[in-house]
RNA sequence: GCGGAUAUGGUGUAGUGGUAACAUAGGAGGUUUCCAACCUCUUGUCGCGGGUUCGACUCCCGCUAUCCGCACCA
């Protein structure tokens, strides 16, 4: 970062924290890493975000909101991957009680320590006693798993069950599955979406706005049948030539179209979305000059993601990642199903119903039941794995490895014709994921704006009028002769709309009020003058071009 | 997590072992016929905890936070 760029960063920092835009969080008990309030305007700029988000996702018609707990319990994140995925194995030095990392102690002593599961880390730690960094002793405590989640207990003493915050909010809409599906009668695509906090116990958050230990995020996970290609309207991207930065390819300048056509974005939906993307971004005041797509490197993709584009905005901080679009296959709805064995599965049906021939073996139970007992079961298993031509008595393995005599009398042939009209599958999923707080730094970033004016630093916050935190400003031109009692009046008449924010402000000359107006990106400032009391009209001042028109009150 | 630097009104800064200054911002009043003007009055500050000292914002220690490297992470 130059000097100028770090100096324009110093000044923006400034005007969110005095403006009550953005300010560290519980400043007056000496604040807290990686946490912040959005203030006084922040708050409601964080809302819109939020709705502009919701908004463009249900717009597309088959998406529905959910909003699930951000207390987890265990098992779900165990399922998913996360408590596997998020754990550091950390030791402590016996002497000197530095804790460090286990993998990070034995580099050296094997060519990837990170992949090791913990009791193969306990036992080369063991093997190879390292020397603590900090004191130079060479004895370790028990390796112990340091989550990257937030601990919590669910409930008290000893009927409490351990859970997390969740670390993203995907994870409810996967084990909502089953609501989700009969809700759409079945049928799918559909999507869920869901606008809430995430939590990650980080190491050292850093930069701002950027790393945060709780944090907004809005996912959309959308469930596909992977037999059926979805059809997607690429029409109104045909003239956007878009920043594509791909795998084996570098960077380019292509159509959402010509890219997928192309097989560059290599699922059609998952181009659909970066599109629809695309213009949310562009939508709330990203400059997508300052926006490209960067495919993942298939070793940096989770190995389950077949495909993964993150959005990257260019800022104060250089390019960042704030979405990231993954094809996430049947990973995640596979996970849950094998930890609770229940059925995440939609059905399809086949276009020819398929007849299956079984001709094979199975157990006479009357027979079978009493001579093998409790290992019946695996017996029968086994039995119809048996070949037609199979002759008996006959030995055969069981999957404890045991073996077992299986006698004429304990099988009956079993010879019949199936007719399959359809089957249970589990949908893959893509999914946009967005971090909403990234989103905003860059609004912000982009939006701010410093000019001259009569040798002053003038500070503009160019924000969409689709986010602007205050719609409108209505100021007095001065505070008597009753100008003030009108103003007051447009502002409450303003405020009585739904959905509309409006400030008063009669203090100051008027110039020193719009510029007020102007440092939190109100879009229109609506001032009463003399006219006013005699015309009932008001001047409307346009914030990025300053012209200024004049309207009756009853027009507004 | 490691190393270095820093912490003074809302914001930006000055300064001192004897209780704090400047600019800007905020409030009230006046003035002003539209873009940080002017006048008067006014509000508000030494991150937290401990130690040294008659006395600590100042010196020492610890903590917390911020910034910069490294590491970590996406």
């Amino acid at each position: 970062m130059s000097g100028e760029e770090s100096g324009r960063l110093e000044r923006l920092s400034e005007v969110l924290k005095r403006r009550g835009i953005l300010l560290p969080a519980f400043e007056i008990h000496g604040g807290a890493k990686g946490l912040y309030d959005f203030g006084p305007v922040g708050g409601r700029l964080r809302t819109r975000v939020n709705q502009n988000w919701l908004n463009h996702w249900l717009s597309l018609g088959n998406i529905v909101e959910l909003s699930c707990p951000t207390v987890t319990p265990y098992e779900v994140l165990e399922a998913s991957g996360h408590v596997g995925e998020f754990s550091d194995f950390m030791t402590v030095c016996t002497s000197c009680d530095e804790a460090s990392r286990a993998d990070t102690l034995l580099e050296g002593h094997h060519p990837n320590p990170d992949s090791l599961s913990k009791s193969e880390l306990q036992s080369l730690l063991n093997s190879v006693q390292p020397s603590c960094p900090s004191c130079a002793a060479a004895e370790w405590s028990e390796i112990t798993a340091e989550n990257l989640m937030f601990n919590t207990t669910i409930g008290a003493g000893k009927s409490g069950r351990p859970g997390f915050l969740r670390p993203e909010t995907a994870q409810g809409m996967f084990t909502s599955f089953p609501a989700l599906y009969r809700h759409n009668r079945e049928r799918l695509p559909f999507g869920a979406v869901q606008v809430g906090k995430g939590y990650r116990n980080e190491i050292s958050p850093r930069q701002g706005m950027i790393r945060l230990r709780e944090f907004n995020m809005a996912e959309l996970e959308y469930f596909i049948n992977p037999h059926e290609q979805e059809e997607h309207d690429f029409s109104s991207w045909n003239e956007i030539s878009v920043n594509l930065v791909a795998e084996n390819h570098g960077e380019m300048h292509l159509t959402f179209d010509v890219a997928v056509r192309d097989g560059i974005i290599r699922h059609p939906t998952v181009g659909y979305f970066m599109a629809q993307t695309y213009d949310f971004l562009k939508n709330i005041g990203i400059d997508v000059e300052r926006l490209r797509f960067r495919q993942h490197e298939s070793n940096e993709m989770a190995h389950y993601a077949s495909d993964c584009w993150d959005a990257e905005i260019l800022g104060s901080y250089g390019w960042v990642e704030c979405v990231g679009i993954a094809h996430r296959g049947c990973y995640d709805l596979e996970a849950h199903e094998k930890a609770t064995g229940k059925s995440l599965r939609a059905r399809r049906e086949f276009d020819q119903p398929r007849v299956i021939e079984i001709d094979g073996w199975t157990i006479d139970g009357a027979k079978a039941g009493p001579a093998f007992r409790n290992r019946a079961g695996m017996v029968k298993a086994a039995v119809e794995r048996l070949d037609s031509g199979t002759e008996f008595p006959c030995e055969i393995t069981l999957e404890d490895g045991e073996t077992a005599i299986v006698e004429q009398e304990h099988v009956k042939r079993n010879q019949r014709t199936e007719t399959q009209t359809g089957e249970w599958y589990i949908p893959h999923v893509v999914e946009p994921a967005f971090g909403i707080d990234r989103i905003i730094w860059h609004l912000l970033d982009h939006a701010y704006d410093e000019s001259e004016k009569n040798g002053e630093t003038y500070t503009t916050l160019r924000l969409s009028e689709h986010v602007a935190p205050v719609d409108y400003c209505v100021f007095p031109l001065f505070e008597k002769d009753g100008m003030d009692k009108i103003a007051r009046l447009v502002h409450s008449k303003l405020c009585s709309r739904a959905g509309v924010v409006s400030m008063y402000d009669g203090s100051g000359s008027i110039g020193r009020r719009y510029a007020r107006a102007d440092e939190i990106g109100v879009p229109r400032c609506i001032t009463v003058d003399h006219q006013s009391l005699e015309d009932q009209t008001v001047t409307v001042r346009d914030r990025d071009s300053g012209n200024q028109q004049r309207v009756h009150i009853d027009s507004l």
